[in-house]
DNA sequence: TTAGGGTTAG
């Protein structure tokens, strides 16, 4: 009986028919009784609920039943309790690969993904074998920690027979594109036999996420071509098309992306409404953004935090701030990202005082504990203002805890590129020392410490982060700013001088150029007067 | 067990 009602999803009922079961008529549950009542704690995530069904679990000795192991591991997963999930498995005199499936899915579902990748190596080494489950969750950690475990986990697809599993294929495209190898994914896509809704989201959210926007836009076309065999796109594919527009960078496409969300009527999802505001933001069109945001019936934390992230990219940190305070006077509270946007509104809108304070009260005031995130935004802050000294104090007030995660550089790599814009050398190269320690596969950190070394005359120094940037191997990817002329876009890198550009665009730019730097010389002309 | 909205320096 409480097995039909989880399944029918009313697991609450199912919850008060086992506590009347079992503490009023004193009834003792058998293991499938167990096994239900677990699934409805993991439908409710109620882990106060699950953690006592285990004590009774234990007490009842059921707790050697494979299957009641499994739901128990469910339970903690999804009550977000990995630790405790793991201790039911590795005490489980008898497993299946169900549990080992459960436990891998749990520490995917928990973000822990280096437990994972060490738990499928156990799996082989136990001789256990991999079933689509595994192969699906292997792939979920392979693109989490951006390693390239797809073609090994494509091969084994092929060997087991799973080629015509559209959901293992699905995940392997996505995995493909998001590792950097969308031409794979493209490949696989096309030899597709059937292809879903989530293939072709997946397939226009990967060139998207690859800086390939105009091949993400005709596969959506395609898609929206063949609509007649049933292949209409939902919100997901809108957001990925989304997605797509923002890195154009183009306000006309956008707005034709939008025209779409609203005739296919999926614009009134919030989901929707927040990635227009978030797509017109990323075009500059931050007055669109408003007018979109002001379209969300139902604005949730997230819409507030595109919003007040939309104001800080276009460098209205007082609007951010402002924006903070009102959500709040609508009773929604702000989380770890909407901190962590007003805090970057106040650096990109040198808004020092203000970033400072608000990190100062976050956790009184807004009941946001700091993250090592938090603590990297404030050392940019302080970077920006040329507070450089301080910036790195702070770096060295950064608990031990935060620090031990995989991206502590960070917040050296800030203060490095405060350096380099302020041309402080003496700062500038014992955050070069930390960058190259913690991130040697990155280029950035190179090419800063030899534009600091060259800034201040050492030439021999410059040159030798170059050469061991070279020794080492570390691929160059150059930043670049699109400009749209007409219906073509035109890309720009530093030094570039290729003759794919018009010789009209030099000019012009030379001249713009020489623009700003009298108008900057006219504003600290004006600035000394003030003085 | 598959795609998806907000954040961080280059």
């Amino acid at each position: 009986m409480i097995g039909g009602f989880v399944h029918c999803k009313e697991a609450q009922i199912g919850m008060l028919m086992f506590q009347k079961m079992v503490y009023e008529r004193g009834i003792e549950p058998d293991g499938l009784c167990m096994v239900s009542i677990l699934k409805a704690c993991t439908h409710l995530k109620d882990l106060t609920m699950g953690t006592s069904v285990h004590g009774l679990v234990i007490y009842r000795g059921l707790d050697c039943d494979l299957f009641v192991g499994n739901s128990l591991i469910d339970m903690y997963s999804k009550c977000q309790d990995a630790d405790s999930a793991f201790k039911v498995f590795d005490a489980m005199p008898r497993r299946n690969r169900v549990s080992w499936n459960s436990i891998l899915t749990g520490f995917v579902f928990n973000e822990r993904h280096l437990d994972a990748l060490t738990l499928f190596y156990s799996m082989g080494k136990e001789g256990i074998e991999a079933d689509e489950v595994t192969l699906v969750n292997v792939l979920q950690t392979s693109k989490h920690l951006r390693m390239f475990h797809c073609k090994s986990v494509h091969c084994v697809t092929i060997r087991r027979g799973y080629v015509s599993n559209e959901l293992l294929l699905n995940s392997l495209i996505d995995t493909y594109a998001k590792c950097n190898d969308v031409d794979l994914a493209w490949k696989l896509f096309n030899g597709m036999k059937k292809r879903d809704v989530v293939s072709w989201s997946t397939m226009i959210s990967g060139f998207a996420s690859c800086g390939r926007p105009e091949e993400a836009i005709t596969v959506f076309h395609e898609m929206m071509r063949l609509q007649a065999q049933d292949q209409k796109p939902n919100e997901i594919t809108i957001i990925n098309l989304f997605e797509a527009c923002s890195a154009s960078a183009e306000l006309k496409r956008s707005k034709w992306a939008h025209g779409i969300a609203i005739r296919t009527g999926l614009s009134a999802e919030v989901a929707v409404g927040t990635a227009i505001v978030d797509m017109y933001s990323k075009c500059g069109a931050i007055g669109e953004s408003r007018k979109a945001f002001g379209q969300i019936l139902e604005k949730n934390t997230v819409s507030w935090s595109a919003m007040i992230a939309a104001y800080g990219m276009n460098g209205l940190g007082h609007e951010a701030l402002a924006l903070l305070a009102e959500m709040k006077l609508y009773g929604l509270k702000p989380n770890a990202v909407t901190i962590l946007s007003v805090l970057s509104a106040c650096s990109h809108g040198g808004l020092v005082e203000e970033g400072v304070s608000l990190f100062n009260s976050m956790a009184q005031d807004h009941g946001v504990e700091p993250r090592l995130e938090h603590y990297t935004c404030v050392v940019d802050m302080l970077g920006r203002a040329g507070k450089l000294v301080m910036a790195m104090e702070f770096i060295k007030k950064i608990p031990q805890d935060l620090k031990a995660a995989a991206r502590a550089s960070n917040a050296w790599g800030a203060l490095l590129s405060a350096c380099r814009s302020y041309r402080n050398s003496e700062v500038g190269l014992e955050a070069a020392s930390h960058v190259l320690e913690l991130e040697p596969g990155n280029s950035a950190g190179y090419l800063q410490a030899s534009s600091i070394y060259a800034a201040s005359g050492l030439w021999v120094d410059a040159a030798s982060m170059r050469s061991l940037l070279k020794e080492r191997g570390v691929r160059v990817v150059a930043g670049y700013s699109l400009v749209h002329v007409g219906h073509k876009a035109y890309r720009f890198v530093a030094g570039d001088h290729s003759p794919a550009h018009d010789g009209n665009i030099h000019s012009m730019l030379q001249l713009l150029h020489a623009c700003m730097k009298a108008e900057k010389r006219n504003i600290v002309d004006d600035l000394d007067l003030i003085d």
